[in-house]
DNA sequence: CTAAACCCTGTACCTAGGTACAGGGTCAAG
DNA sequence: CTTGACCCTGTACCTAGGTACAGGGTTTAG
């Protein structure tokens, strides 16, 4: 029966690592839901919005998006939860992530042997150049 | 002596393949020069400026920011022209792809195997939220 | 001659994910 | 009782690369 500690606003910012703005900028975006108030109007939190806020930055680290990053908040909470839908939301992720992967590997390719030429290349002009000029 | 057609802001821009406000967005950001005008203020373009704003789609398509392609341009204008200082530009772009692609190849291969134990695995609880709960 | 199809400038809007600032109120220490 | 550190709201700003709209002038085909 520890009494729960409430937070202000900088305090929980300060836990989980983010700027005060962003949290106000999250609820906002509907990420968190409207906090308690003080009769002064500030707004108090728990130790479980500190664990939100971390849930929403390891989403990002993951590659979601914010708004991902909510839904998958949301399918967290439901105790009884729908794995066919996270799972629908992280495979459209990853299937983004492959193209532009597919996307960087092109650019590599078309970028690497170019550099190359122009370095070591004994043509009298910049193969880069060219390349963009020409084709 | 064919005499230079001169291209009306709308014809360049069909020919280029973009948008006629690009163009003008492309001037404001100093990527193409003022042009010649009519008497009545309306933009004068010749084949060459055809040719510029290809220039700058296909750098786009290299990798290229904006200013990149600005500064590409300005050096493939130059008859002695810096092929260090094109390399240099073309060098950090690569270095860049190279970063992304190293960090998508981390997303990749964070979320993949969790999609694959979510859908095939037994376990209680869903294994992608998890990963963001837990650690 | 008139109407459509252009052109002009200036400004606002878009996505994404915030950050910053102005102009206030509140709270705790000294 | 005052001062500094907080908190509040609302709004503007940032990057990048444009797009759109308002409110005009011009040009061209019929």
């Amino acid at each position: 029966m520890a009494s729960e500690q409430a937070l202000k606003i900088g305090e929980l910012a300060a836990l989980a690592g983010v700027n005060v703005q962003t949290v106000r900028y999250y609820e906002r975006r509907q990420l968190l839901g409207e906090p308690v108030r003080t009769r002064a109007g500030y707004r108090q939190y728990s130790a479980q919005d500190v664990s939100m806020l971390r849930f929403i930055k390891r989403s990002q680290a993951l590659g979601f998006s914010l708004e991902e990053a909510g839904e998958l908040l949301k399918l967290d909470g439901e105790g009884e939860l729908d794995r066919t839908e996270v799972r629908r939301i992280a495979q459209e992720r990853l299937d983004e992530i492959e193209i532009k992967l597919r996307e960087l590997h092109r650019l590599r390719s078309a970028l690497r042997p170019l550099i190359e030429e122009c370095a070591t290349g004994h043509s009298e002009h910049c193969p880069i150049l060219e390349a963009i000029d020409g084709n």
